[in-house]
DNA sequence: TCTGGGGTCCTAGGACCC
DNA sequence: TCTGGGGTCCTAGGACCC
């Protein structure tokens, strides 16, 4: 125990152990104490992995069909991901945080930085606030965290990652509370990839540089970290000794672009089938634009061949179309999406992805009474039909209302947006293959 | 031969994050 | 056979302007 004064003010990083197989466990209890992996769309990659699966070696990212062999013979549990589960365990975490702290900035889907300031005097320690955090999230959600403490967001994450691995922590990591020398200890044994905003590529510059562990960075000259990687290296630096360059981002600031995009499960070569494709996507993004009230005024959109196929010919294009005026008219954005794609098609090539990026976006409202959206032929109405008739079941049968229709194998129909405000639940879609 | 000095805007690419 | 899907920021260089 530290003699020093509890820290003034910091920030804490509250962090979902392994997130998405932590949800998955609270519904399937025999996945406890077992390897157990969650994985991307088409089941492509490992995208969450359980310590025992993470202990067999497999990589965050990793193929799953080359993990074949070793999934058999260890007996791991391979899940399809469920977004729209963790992104309510997610909020559920969070409501349990922001009993904690009244400034608290929700990072990704598993992590949060809460500001500590003027909460020191409320705990005999902010080590004893993080053991509480840890408590009642597992009691009320269920999923096991994690929290780092420190003066700076970057130091938060670095105390975050001793608390994970060394178990003498119990989970919880002050920096602040610790004497120097004992920082000094924890850094030189972090390796400096392990630092937040320190990637591959600047680890291997770094290494050129004799500099491979956090502590070598946090004590190496500023100008000179300036001079080779620029001012984010900089701040990363100015961080880990304690000067905070980060600020917590209470409010999040609205998407300066919105992606929509999926690999095909299949390869496709028909302008029909990535028509289709793309128009859900448009529907998704255009769906993501309304909700944080913006409008985009220019459509990318992209398709691209199978990279791993490098015996094949390779095609990637991209299109972007401008838009006469800022909108978030569903129709408008289908069309240029259409339009920017049949300039980009080439049917000789075999496709494996597909996407749509809407840009230049600005704030503007969803406005009443606009139609949502129409008219592209080609299209199956089946999916959209479906997305507006949940909207109506969720949110009141007027919310949108379909305008006229022409039959079942072209998408003509025509739905009048209603009331401003409202989500879909996507993910009731069928899954675009 | 000798050829200013700023400034802005835009884009592509590279690096990072989860 | 089978390899994710989002985001951000910074910098350098070119076009263009006065």
């Amino acid at each position: 125990m530290s003699t020093q004064p509890p820290s003034p003010s910091g920030f804490a990083l509250v962090d979902v152990n392994n997130f998405y197989v932590s949800c998955e466990r609270v519904f399937d209890p025999k996945l406890r104490a077992r390897p157990v992996v969650v994985l991307s769309n088409n089941d492509g990659c490992a995208v969450a992995r359980s310590n025992e699966a993470k202990a067999l070696g497999i990589k965050m990212a990793a193929p799953w069909f080359m993990m074949q062999d070793l999934a058999r013979q260890h007996g791991i549990v391979a899940l399809s991901s469920n977004y729209t589960l963790y992104a309510d365990m997610s909020n559920r975490v969070t409501d349990v945080l922001r009993q904690y702290s009244p400034r608290l900035e929700v990072y990704s889907i598993d992590e949060s930085f809460l500001a500590l300031d003027g909460l020191a005097g409320l705990w005999p320690s902010m080590s004893d606030m993080g053991q509480a955090i840890r408590h009642q999230v597992l009691n009320w959600v269920g999923v096991p965290v994690c929290v780092g403490i420190g003066a700076t967001k970057t130091l938060a994450k670095l105390a975050n990652h001793i608390a994970k691995k060394q178990p003498q922590f119990a989970g919880v990591c002050d920096l602040s509370s610790l004497p120097p020398a004992e920082v000094d200890q924890l850094l030189a044994k972090i390796e400096v990839g392990d630092v937040w905003g320190v990637g591959r590529r600047i680890t291997e510059q770094l290494a050129r540089l004799r500099i491979r562990t956090a502590q070598e960075l946090r004590n190496a000259p500023l100008k000179a970290i300036r001079q080779h990687f620029g001012v984010v290296m900089e701040r990363t630096c100015a961080e880990l000794r304690g000067v905070s360059c980060l600020a917590l981002e209470d409010v999040a600031p609205p998407r300066k672009q919105i992606v929509s995009s999926r690999s095909y499960g299949e390869r496709v070569s028909g302008l029909r089938e990535i028509e289709e494709s793309v128009s859900t996507y448009a529907a998704r993004a255009a769906e993501k634009l309304r909700a944080q009230g913006s409008t985009c005024g220019a459509v990318h959109v992209f398709v691209e061949t199978d990279r791993f196929k490098l015996d094949e010919p390779q095609y990637n294009n991209g299109r972007t179309v401008p838009l006469p005026e800022p909108t978030d008219d569903l129709r408008v954005i289908v069309k240029a999406a259409m339009w920017g794609l049949r300039r980009i098609y080439r049917p000789e090539f075999l496709y494996k992805k597909a996407g749509i990026m809407l840009m230049d976006l600005a704030e503007g409202q969803a406005r009443q009474g606009t139609l949502f959206g129409s008219g592209v032929s080609a299209m199956s109405s089946a999916p959209l039909m479906a997305a507006f008739d949940s909207i109506n079941q969720r949110f009141g049968r007027d919310t949108v209302r379909l305008a006229s229709a022409a039959g079942p194998h072209r998408w003509a129909a025509r739905f009048e947006h209603v009331t401003p405000h409202y989500t879909t639940d996507w993910k009731a879609l069928p899954r675009v293959r």
